[in-house]
DNA sequence: CAGGGAGGTTAGCGGTCGTTAACCTGAGGG
DNA sequence: CCCTCAGGTTAACGACCGCTAACCTCCCTG
């Protein structure tokens, strides 16, 4: 499944740009000469490579949640390919944990447009978007609820959106230089999102 | 201290108002006209009330920043005019999450300007803002090294930012009419902060 | 009852922004 | 050696937006 570790193609690199740039000033609040001017080429060059600003919307946060999805359905499969059921689930949401953690401490600016700039999408790509997160929440919800059979779906479904917003917040932590190191603040989000799950568990 | 039971100023309307389509579409977003008619008036009209679009910004901002720290210095006399200290830092940090949870829940196109907005403002507001926000964390953070002496300051305060990701999670929970009820949301979301805070503390 | 201020209105200016048009250039292939 | 084409460039257009100017109309008050 190669890799990548090929030189990023100029899509990649205005993709990157763009995603920063969005998230530190908003949708709105950047033109498409600063977007061009940060990959060295500027304003209209960007039309070679995308049908315009809003392209560039639609195809972050369509590949923000294909990847977030991809990667939680290949957790839940390998975990399920070990054992059969029962003890496995913490596994699992351990392992969605620690794709969740990975993803909100290595692509803060991803994280940052995915809940905030949804609403400036054209429909088709909105529905889409939409669609992809809610199978992402209810993978989690369904491995939640089978950790906490208790539960009941609604409030497992709440407690989901909650534990987002809690991982959710790497880039409110400071940057990255002030952190107490990655490893360090990935375990804390751990516990405090199995915490916070077991808190809505254990009657 | 005359609570407020008096019919809403103009003023008031339009702060709500654009804090509400702030929100929804971001400041960029929203032009002065869709505010104006929002509240019946159109356009040009506002600046009889505000000196300009950033000036409605900035009195949102410094507003919720002012009234969170308010309420948390508020809540922190009470209890410590109770108990002398011990026992009373639990019962004190519930009623700080209590607070923050009505916050959350009552006002939420104001949490998401909060954390969304903010560098949209001019030097002298984005200071102030700043500099509330911090006072009030560290005034939880204070709190939270009182109910878990163990947890160090750096990790406190990371446990905080991240505790405020969950509660400001309301706006992703669904419209109010979804919800199961905002007693029972907010006995969930008190139980979840409680649990993430008690995963860090207890080591 | 004069007058003045509070709170509106519409017209319009100046700047910015997304996008298109027209043109240029260098590298690869027949 | 020419042709093509990917990937740039600058100029410019049309729309929109924040804001000001100029004007109007009540309502209160001395």
């Amino acid at each position: 499944m190669a890799t990548r570790t090929d030189a990023p193609t100029r899509r990649e690199q205005i993709l990157k740009e763009a995603a920063r740039l969005f998230a530190e000033r908003g949708f709105h609040g950047v033109g498409v000469d600063e977007i061009g001017a940060a990959v060295g080429i500027s304003g209209p060059g960007l039309y070679r490579h995308f049908a315009g600003k809003d392209a560039m919307l639609a195809e972050l946060l369509v590949g923000i949640s294909e990847q977030l999805l991809t990667g939680a359905k290949r957790r839940l499969a390998e975990a399920e390919g070990v054992a059969g059921s029962g003890a496995g689930a913490e596994a699992v949401l351990d392992s969605l944990i620690e794709g969740h953690i990975d993803f909100a401490l290595d692509d803060r600016p991803l994280i940052t447009l995915h809940d905030r700039e949804l609403d400036r999408l054209r429909d088709a790509d909105r529905k889409m978007v939409r669609q992809l997160q809610r199978q992402y929440v209810e993978l989690w919800v369904g491995v939640v609820r089978e950790v906490y059979p208790a539960v009941a779906e609604p409030s497992a479904r709440s407690a989901v959106h909650s534990v987002f917003g809690l991982l959710n917040s790497t880039p409110h932590l400071g940057r990255p230089g002030s952190l107490p190191g990655r490893a360090v603040t990935a375990e804390l989000l751990h516990r405090m999102a199995r915490g916070a799950f077991a808190a809505v568990g254990g009657e």
